[in-house]
RNA sequence: GGUCCGUUCGUCUAGGGGUUAGGACAUCAGGUUUUCAUCCUGAAAACAGGGGUUCGAUUCCCCUACGGACUGCCA
């Protein structure tokens, strides 16, 4: 007795690893299925499973052209492999719902046949009237529930002869699975442990709509059983629909192969509260889409963070630390040690309110930990319009004397200005502010001396311009902003001394002559 | 309204019967830097409230309050 116990049990703890991510194609994935699918991704990897994409498209009214593929493209910019899923398929597909339409009929007809479920024949217009009805004798939100059933059009208060007559001359019908009275309906959560709900407070929801199309309920379960996912992590949205599930799983005999159940907390609006929407985008003025989407219908485009500069490292860094934390002090992730340190059991209970500036310090944060060489690789402009030769190792001193002060890839443009070109405007604000006409000799008189120099290296270069103020008694923040000007046309930016050995002394030249002829000061 | 879930600095969170309740982002103040950015140092900032249990509760239990999700032939 006890050592079967033990063998099942370890039959248990071997069983094969299988999550899906299943959204339903009714527009751009938000930032809040992407982590979704993150933490499904990553539990996956972290426990030798699989990682399964299955499309929920059982609504063909709200199926919205192009949603399936963005989110593909959405999960393939995250680095979230696939190893089961429409365009990968696998043993257990096909993985779109509306492909699989015909297996669900059967499962509903057993559960008919076991009394677990009942046609019913009522139109929209009357299951509106019922709810308005109900509504205004005082019932806040009426449902088709085991008492409400009685009065209503199914084949529980029809006749069986008038149930088959109108199925048989093809009348519209539903299949409402039928929640039992006053059953104890309870499972354990990875998440919040054990969730336990009255069947009574359980409606009798539709399993199989009118159309021929499973609802998702029904779908989800079939599916998750016939794709022998072992474990369901989704949003907390689902915690009140989870004992529905559990109820079916037992229904249709499927009691020992029920899931577990992992319901993520949500995330949250950053101002007040509620569930972070797709509408927040434009309201907060940060993108709540991973990539780019274009409506359809209005071609109206939403801003993703692929688009907006950020790196597929920190976003996804930051999505993970929205709920979840390691339990030490590192915050700064990349995907496979989020892999190897992720657990259910350290994700949070609570909600967490979505945080834009975080995002945009695990971007810096992820920038700097990039190689000078893979900066280089994303660098567009690598031409050089003045007379060096622009080699890869010149790129990649440049990039590290400018990789700590940008957040964003993006934010290097800018910065290697002055290495690309020596076409810039000098900023009329920085002349203002300090380019002194008086000290126009000392300027010429130091640049004949570095250029004398035998090295023209940043040290050396360093060292004759101490010298030089010391022995003409001038300070540094006087004559050094108006070099910079001149071989920047700005003030801000990194170790003068560096810029000026890598452009070399030509150029340098050059730009020292140019600006002492061309900048008119005020 | 009902059901379910939740509640530690402004935000993300660590912790967990005895702690100066820790870190990070943001904020503010100093410092380094020729400059801006970075960087460094520091400051302010939290256990929702009430009852239990206990020698002791922020931690365990109950209640209240507040917040959220759900309440469709949507997922």
């Amino acid at each position: 007795m006890c050592s079967s116990k033990f063998k099942l049990n370890m039959n248990k703890d071997e069983k094969v690893i299988r999550v899906r991510f299943a959204p339903s194609p009714t527009g751009p994935l938000h930032i809040g299925g992407v982590r979704t699918a993150l933490y499904n991704f990553l539990f996956a990897r972290k426990n030798n499973g699989k990682f399964i994409l299955r499309i929920e498209d059982t609504d063909q009214n709200r199926y919205v052209p192009g949603a399936e593929k963005y989110i593909q493209e959405a999960l393939s910019w995250c680095s979230l492999d696939l190893d089961e899923g429409p365009n990968v398929g696998g043993e257990f597909g096909p993985y779109r719902q509306s492909e699989r339409k015909e297996m669900y009929y059967s499962f509903v007809k057993n559960l008919i046949d076991s009394g677990d479920a009942y046609y019913a024949f009522d139109t929209p217009e009357e299951l509106d009237g019922m709810r308005e009805s109900m509504r205004s004798a005082g019932v806040p939100s009426p449902t088709y529930n085991n008492i409400s059933r009685s009065s209503m059009i199914n084949s529980l208060t029809l006749p069986l002869d008038e149930t088959e007559k109108r199925i048989s001359r093809g009348d519209k019908f539903v299949v409402r699975i039928k929640m039992p009275r006053n059953h104890e309906i309870k499972f354990k959560d990875k998440i919040r442990g054990w969730v336990s709900v009255n069947s009574n407070n359980i409606d009798d929801k539709v399993i199989y709509k009118s159309d021929g199309m499973p609802t998702y309920h029904l779908a989800n379960v079939v599916d998750d059983y016939s794709m022998k996912i072992s474990h369901v992590i989704r949003g907390e949205e689902w915690l009140p629909s989870a004992p529905l599930h559990v109820y079916l799983y037992k229904c249709l005999g499927w009691e020992d192969q029920i899931p577990q159940f992992a319901h993520l907390p949500l995330i949250l609006k950053p101002d007040g509260n509620g569930k972070l929407s797709k509408r927040d985008g434009d309201r907060l003025g940060f993108p709540v889409f991973p990539v780019n989407w274009k409506n359809p219908e209005t071609n109206e485009i939403y801003k993703g963070y692929r688009e907006e500069g950020f790196s597929r490292a920190a976003f996804i860094n930051m999505l993970a630390f929205l709920g979840w934390n390691p339990g030490t002090e590192k915050e700064v992730f990349n995907l496979d040690e989020l892999v190897s340190e992720f657990s259910l059991s350290r994700v949070g209970k609570s909600g967490a309110k979505y945080d834009f500036n975080k995002l945009k310090w695990f971007n810096q944060q992820h920038l700097r930990r990039m190689d000078n060489e893979e900066i280089y690789d994303n660098l567009v402009d690598k031409k050089v319009d003045f007379s060096i030769n622009p080699s890869k190792e010149y790129w990649l001193k440049v990039i590290g004397l400018v990789k700590e002060r940008a957040t964003f890839l993006d934010d290097l443009k800018l910065e290697l200005s002055c290495f690309l070109s020596n076409k810039f405007t000098y900023d009329v604000n920085s002349i203002n502010k300090k380019w002194n006409l008086e000290l126009l000799p000392h300027l010429s008189s130091l640049a004949t001396i570095i250029f004398n120099l035998q090295k023209f290296t940043s040290s050396q270069i360093e060292i004759s311009f101490h010298n030089y103020l010391d022995d003409n008694d001038l300070s540094l923040g006087k004559l050094m902003p108006m070099l910079r000007i001149a071989i920047t046309g700005r003030l801000a930016g990194p170790s003068m001394f560096g810029i000026l050995e890598l452009l070399g002394k030509e150029e340098v030249k050059l730009r020292i002559d140019r600006a002492i002829k061309d900048i008119q000061h005020g």
